[in-house]
DNA sequence: CGTAATCTTCGAACCGGTTCGACGATGAGC
DNA sequence: GCTCATCGTCGAACCGGTTCGAAGATTACG
């Protein structure tokens, strides 16, 4: 493949005259710099990104770290990636994909051999082990979702506590008076899934502030269970009239479920989920949910990475950036009907 | 950071020595290979990718191609990224995710400027822009997915003519005499979706060979259409007995439509669908299905770029290997019932 | 004991870019 | 006509690895 030596060789020019004709870098006079583009086109010229990146330090590469753990719902998180590698692209980034379960040790090789100039992290654990390596590799890095300690870190997620107080006010603005709401296994939560408990307790509070019940129940993450606990819920609270579902599988699931029980939503129970609207189309779902926003909470992170990346002078101090929840209507919550 | 020129002066060696007591291509005394190892734990040295893949010309990382279309199942797409992922990583490889509209450029640009050491195409129409920049790129790369043309390319793909015939005699041999087949959207077909063909021609052949009557329909990818179109299958041919289905999305809505029918599988009609185990599993499909097995096929696609990375001498010819079908049985076909 | 073979290590070149300092040519100002 | 900037270009060094050829030390062998 040709060089960048081969390019100054056809068009007579040394090879720092052939780099800064490329990059604009010096003045070069109009008749070399059309000689050099020339060049460039008949012999088909690309950098060699191996040797621009040892000379540059930098390799136009971000790190995504995902992880897609055993209980969680994966076409969930497709939509965090999607949205980050498109947006990536457009500010002239590529997406280094590591699925690898170790995350710690994939992002410490990741960013010692320097291979990106930056990291996004997804699925964020409230006392996430990849925060210490990302801290000490001393690489710009955000992370989408909030762990307990964000200190030089920056941070973008929906604001969960807020997405609890507003699913609970619309049901108890409509009167209802008993509701359930089903999290994330409890696994989620043990491994340090902080999303989960930020809206239950901020759902459990509003309930009281508002005079509701709400019973908080966990649910699963693979068919049958889901279904199977769905059925359970409604058995164990027949008086409740309202459903918030944090769990894309539980949403999924809801459907089939209702209808074999001869149920209909608003009618029967007002319900109400947390899911982007991509996933709603996808599968249909017809209750109204808070939207999470993936490719906004995405777009924010890569954006936030490429600024820390371009302009390393600039020490900004870190952000922690929640975005307000917003209820996406899609009729599934009505008045509570007169007993 | 650390260079090999540190670990050499702390080790006091030279910077060959201690490249050669790292890489083990030439005899070391034991003494050196201690002094340099340790140097490397003291200084916490992590080799510059950039650097050596300017060296070596390799870098150790695969470019996985994937295109989300408009009309195509998202989530189906996810699996064969994650199995790809994973073996890539047992291999020793990382994977640069490209999820350019424009796939043919994005690879050019990827190969160009040799940033990765070959690829993998995932969603390979029929005649694909990307296959002639692939080819004259000269590196590496496998298809997942059977393009008209695979000369100089490696192809894994399901057997869907075979898949076809499966699907065909199995109700056959059940004693179903009229049956149909809900394929993808006629927009995946126009695209060049060759395994829609491909499945729905040999079943077409097959039916005709076993005496039943097969009706082929288009289905549709998004709600909802889904459900509307299979309402109006079912309302076409009320004699029909059997339902094959090539399309996730209908898969997804079937079940809630035979309940909104009072019809229920097998009883009333037999069905088979062609998707993943983990697809089904998500979903809880109820349908028997013939695998469409989208870890192994990443997994034989990315050994085979491996192999012939790491042997670029090695001029075997090219494979275009096709998985056979397996049926998972989950009960929902049957013996046609006397009228 | 001399010489050849083997083992271990080193120096230098190379991979393909970028960037700094310098240098000759040109033009402006006095 | 001379000095001083400015402009355009070049050579050389550098980024951090790998690898080839050679050289010195050691051992084996006749």
């Amino acid at each position: 493949m040709a060089t960048i030596g081969d390019v100054a060789r056809v068009a007579g020019v040394s090879r720092s005259t052939a780099s800064y004709a490329l990059s604009g870098k010096r003045a070069i006079s109009l008749e070399v710099r059309e000689r050099v583009d020339s060049a460039v086109r008949e012999l088909g010229y690309t950098p060699n990104a191996g040797a621009r990146a040892l000379a540059t330090s930098q390799t136009h590469v971000l790190g995504l770290l995902v992880q897609f753990l055993e209980d969680e719902f994966a076409p969930a998180m497709l939509q965090y990636m999607l949205g980050i590698s498109n947006v990536a692209r457009e500010l002239g980034y590529d997406i280094l994909m590591v699925t690898d379960p170790d995350g710690a040790r994939a992002l410490e090789r990741i960013t010692d051999s320097r291979m990106v100039d930056g990291v996004i992290l997804l699925n964020v654990a409230d006392d996430d082990v990849r925060l210490p390596v990302l801290r000490s590799s001393g690489r710009p890095g955000a992370l989408v979702g909030l762990p307990g300690d964000c200190t030089g870190l920056d941070v973008f997620d929906l604001d969960f506590a807020e997405a609890g107080r507003v699913m609970v006010d619309r049901l108890a603005d409509l009167g209802h008076r008993e509701i359930v709401l089903v999290s994330q296994p409890e696994h989620v939560v043990e491994r340090g899934g902080a999303y989960v408990w930020r809206l239950r307790d901020a759902a459990l509070a509003q309930a009281s502030v508002r005079g509701v019940e709400l019973h908080e129940v966990y649910g699963e993450s693979q068919q049958p269970a889901v279904s199977r606990s769905l059925n359970a819920v409604l058995d164990a609270f027949p008086a409740a009239t309202g459903l918030l579902l944090h769990n894309e599988a539980a949403a999924v699931a809801l459907p089939a479920v209702l209808r074999a029980r001869g149920l209909s939503s608003p009618h029967d129970l007002s319900v109400i989920g947390r899911y982007s609207d991509e996933f709603a189309r996808t599968f249909a779902l017809p209750f109204s949910s808070i939207d999470s926003a993936p490719d906004r909470l995405g777009r924010m992170a890569v954006r936030q990475v490429v600024r820390r990346i371009e302009n390393p002078k600039l020490h900004e101090p870190h952000v922690v950036r929640f975005i307000p929840p917003e209820l996406v209507e899609r009729g599934s919550s009505a008045p509570v009907r007169p007993v």
